[in-house]
DNA sequence: GGTCATAAATTTATGACCCATATAAACCGT
DNA sequence: ACGGTTTATATGGGTCATAAATTTATGACC
């Protein structure tokens, strides 16, 4: 027994508390009789419950009783709101080279956003912190919050991260990127792998019980949604695709690079195949340092040979992560997001192409992510507004 | 609205009569003290569920007062368990070849089991229908019980099940192994992927969230447990291997034989290979008909050349699947299940070997089963148990 | 402007539930 | 026989949801 649910008397008004809660944060003002359409209980009941929200700061009754001359006859009814001044939830992307980070209200609109560049290797984990609290009040200040409004935040960083928000401890590159937010930042701090965050994002904007979202520019991770819920596994590995590296027959040896996303793997193959390759290729004028992934898609589409190779393998790489994942969970659909994903199409074609269209077996869709470079942070938000709907109760309202 | 959570008013009453039934389950008799520590509630309210779930037939008193002669002071307790004509649960293992059948009372004793072959092809749906009938009533006349005493029955078929217990329209064979048991069968029935309910069974055995079953006897099938829930996919197409077709590069046409489990493997590698190999084999001296993959296994650990490389194609094979399973849901353990599961041994301890043991990330550990052949109809049951522990109140006990 | 119909809020009554406390019952050892 | 101990039962208080009756506010109509 602990203390707060001693007496099994107030579980059931807390059950409906939160059931008219959740209703509260997906509508703009609400009256009672709509709650009672939407809850199931009494007229009576539901009053009582919004008197006890609004006591509590949740809610706060809107007194415009003329203003909204919808032809309504009868009495006019009570109208409640969800209070504003409750507070809000920040999305934080912590990723290896640039922080980006949003604040939104509890219907997840955005209030400030800022991005920064980083040099994580240089900072070290306490950097990363300190760096990550700077920039939060920052975009606070922006939307006029101070910390202290925050009820959650979310933080996604590109490591395997377990339920309670620890990555591997012999990873060190995994340990330097899952800094430790939560003792820095003020309030509660949830922190989830990038790929999940995005495969959250992309969930939200295209419901769908199963999909699987490739975070693919710099490194490689996947968001995988199955019957709903997203996978993690107990050391948080769900979605690592270590297994690309036993692609050729060798069991034993990941093959180099497995762990690179398309656009570090386009670069880097474009750089070593300009040395290699004697045909004509558009790439070769440019200089070495310069070649990365948007260059040679770019070529690619004016009919570069060499370019249009590697979004060849590019292709088949991700026709071979679709089959396997269609296969396996029996995913309907596969997002490609992350910042290339506005130039990805050639690659999706070429797999589209690849992938067997008369096997009989239903093969998952492939489409790029219209969120861009923003999918992670948006993600973030999106997962701590999900949090605060799901249990509402353990989150207070400043009042 | 639907009619029965009309009142939520008795929403609390149903939820303390669910918990202490839960509790009644697990224990075989309990006083009100055990029930209060367990789910927290008054002497008084818990006698009240008491005798409610008397009156409604779940539960009865126990009078035996003298009997349990443990050293107890104070006023005996009054004891309640479950009663026992309350009703059983039939567990249904609907393979391609034999029909295996379990009856068990509701703490999951068995109280009979019968096992037929049968000629799938030969009867058809309906004759599937049939045959899965009269098998069950005949179990159940060997535990003493009719029909009406059957509380839920869970069966297995080796095709993918969503998760209203369909299998896709256009997989005749799928068809056919899913032959509409509902209709046939008294009472409520839930039909299940054949892996998944082993998956369940080995599941209940050793408790773990994250487990593979791999169910390889004939055919090849996997169950997936991962977070502790049971991955299904919208077409009941979770854990369908067909990715080892793409292995070896080609990324458009399944390896023949993809969905072939170890054992029809073995018999048809081992068939094939004794008329091109041309060293030494104790395998040519055995009838082609009469080679399976028994007779293979025991001859490798004779050390027969043929048979041993059998073994290292299938180890390498399995090596394959666990290094996919692991990268991509961090599984844990990987069972062999089925009828093979005795004799793999030697298999494992290939693959084992294959396994890199120095890349700093986990390896999920290979394991046999324990349950034999009998590890579907074992999760057919449990499934049935798990499914009347969850919502107790939606199965009405014969008074 | 007055009357009526309508719809919502409010009040009141009722029954159920859970808890806390008190009282009675049943068993133990001395 | 008599405390000591544990349990069952009874009673009162508090909270809650439902339902019915009442009040309040608005628009339509004459």
């Amino acid at each position: 027994m602990n203390g707060i649910t001693a007496n099994s008397t107030h579980l059931l008004r807390q059950i409906n508390s939160e059931a008219l809660l959740r209703f509260a944060l997906q509508e703009q003002v609400f009256t009672a009789a709509e709650a009672m359409a939407e809850t199931g209980l009494t007229r009576a009941t539901v009053l009582g419950v919004c008197d006890g929200l609004v006591a509590a700061g949740w809610l706060e009754e809107v007194e415009d009783p003329g203003a909204a001359g919808r032809g309504n006859k009868g009495r006019p009814a009570r109208r409640y709101q969800l209070r504003e001044a409750v507070g809000v939830v920040v999305g934080l992307d912590a990723g290896e080279g640039h922080f980006t980070t949003v604040v939104a209200d509890l219907r997840g609109r955005e209030l400030g956003k800022r991005r920064q560049s980083v040099d994580s290797h240089a900072l070290g984990r306490a950097g990363r912190r300190a760096g990550a609290r700077k920039l939060v009040r920052q975009v606070l200040d922006d939307a006029g919050h101070s910390e202290t409004d925050v009820l959650l935040t979310v933080v996604g960083v590109p490591a395997p991260v377990d339920v309670n928000g620890l990555s591997p401890a012999d990873g060190e590159f995994w340990q330097l990127m899952n800094s430790g937010f939560d003792s820095e930042l003020q309030g509660p701090v949830f922190v989830d792998n990038d790929a999940n965050l995005a495969a959250i994002a992309e969930g939200a904007q295209e419901p769908s019980a199963n999909v699987a979202t490739l975070l693919t520019g710099e490194r490689f991770g996947a968001g995988l949604i199955v019957d709903g819920s997203l996978l993690r596994g107990p050391r948080g590995g769900a979605g690592e695709m270590r297994f690309l590296g036993s692609l050729s027959g060798n069991v034993s040896r990941p093959e180099e690079g497995s762990t690179d996303g398309f656009g570090a793997l386009a670069r880097k193959w474009a750089r070593s195949a300009v040395r290699s390759y004697d045909g004509k290729t558009v790439l070769r004028k440019i200089p070495g340092e310069e070649i990365n992934a948007e260059v040679v898609f770019k070529a690619a589409c004016e009919g570069d040979p060499l370019a249009e190779d590697i979004i060849a393998r590019l292709g088949a790489r991700l026709a071979h992560i679709a089959v396997v994942l269609s296969s396996l969970l029996d995913i309907d659909r596969v997002v490609i997001a992350g910042g290339i994903s506005a130039a990805i199409e050639p690659v999706l074609d070429h797999a589209r192409s690849l992938l067997p269209g008369d096997s009989g077996f239903p093969l998952p869709e492939l489409v790029a992510s219209k969120l861009g470079a923003e999918a992670v942070v948006q993600g973030a938000v999106e997962s701590a507004l999900t949090r605060i709907r799901r249990e509402p109760a353990t989150f207070f309202p400043r009042t």
